[in-house]
DNA sequence: CTCATATCTGAACATATACTCATATGTTGC
DNA sequence: GCAACATATGAGTATATGTTCAGATATGAG
């Protein structure tokens, strides 16, 4: 940001902005955050959780109920393993994921919610 | 997809996947399911949301909490008001924004302990 | 070992995103 | 009316993202 700013803030604001700056979340937590909520901002991958909350499912089960190829889905996969929000195990040639944690349950509930108060 | 596909899923996961398909979330919801985790996919949005879960604030104060441009953040809170997780209220020429939604700070405290447990 | 299968991975490409800059709109005070 | 200010918006640009395709790796069957 340029320093061009002559926004000074009108003076009721002046030190509320003070007080709040400091409670921030620090840069750190928002990208942690950001992460994790961007592993959420994909359909495919809301439908590949929204799948796994049923239950365990291959890659190959899963690019099936989702009608897309293996490869997109792995791709995902990929990323949600990352981020902890999928576990695989691998058994023999295939592999088998589940969701990783029970938050995510909890996150796709109140998302689940928010769309729906329209 | 391509019909390439030959996998033709283990014998014991084929009932489990026809179960599985007609209870998954469609594809309407999982895009708008998809769109609000969007919202909150960013470091920068997230610490905008973490401002205002401490009381309203105007663009300029928004921005100098930030320390970041007032145009950066004007773009910002359009995506967040198009999502309906905050709410402008011009008086003058100010405009405060506020969080428009409880199930918002909700949201965020779970991704706040998915994020925690590491 | 060889072949088929299940999954993973890297490159390529099209699209989406976040920021900057310049400018437009709208409000207040003169 | 005009100037100063708060905010919004559009164009441009660099980077990120999702998919496909080709090929790599690994396991199981014969």
């Amino acid at each position: 940001m340029s320093r061009s700013d002559r926004c000074e803030i009108s003076h009721i604001d002046e030190e509320h902005v003070r007080a709040v700056a400091p409670r921030l979340v620090d840069g750190l937590t928002a990208t942690r955050l950001a992460e994790t909520f961007k592993a959420l901002s994909d359909p495919t991958r809301v439908r590949i959780l929204s799948a796994l909350s049923q239950g365990e499912l291959c890659v190959c089960g899963l690019a099936a109920v989702l009608g897309m190829s293996q490869s997109a889905v792995s791709h995902h996969l990929r990323l949600l393993r990352t981020l902890r929000l999928v576990k695989a195990d691998k058994r023999g040639r295939m592999v088998y994921y589940t969701l990783d944690d029970a938050h995510i349950e909890g996150l796709f509930r109140q998302g689940m919610e928010h769309v729906a108060h329209e």
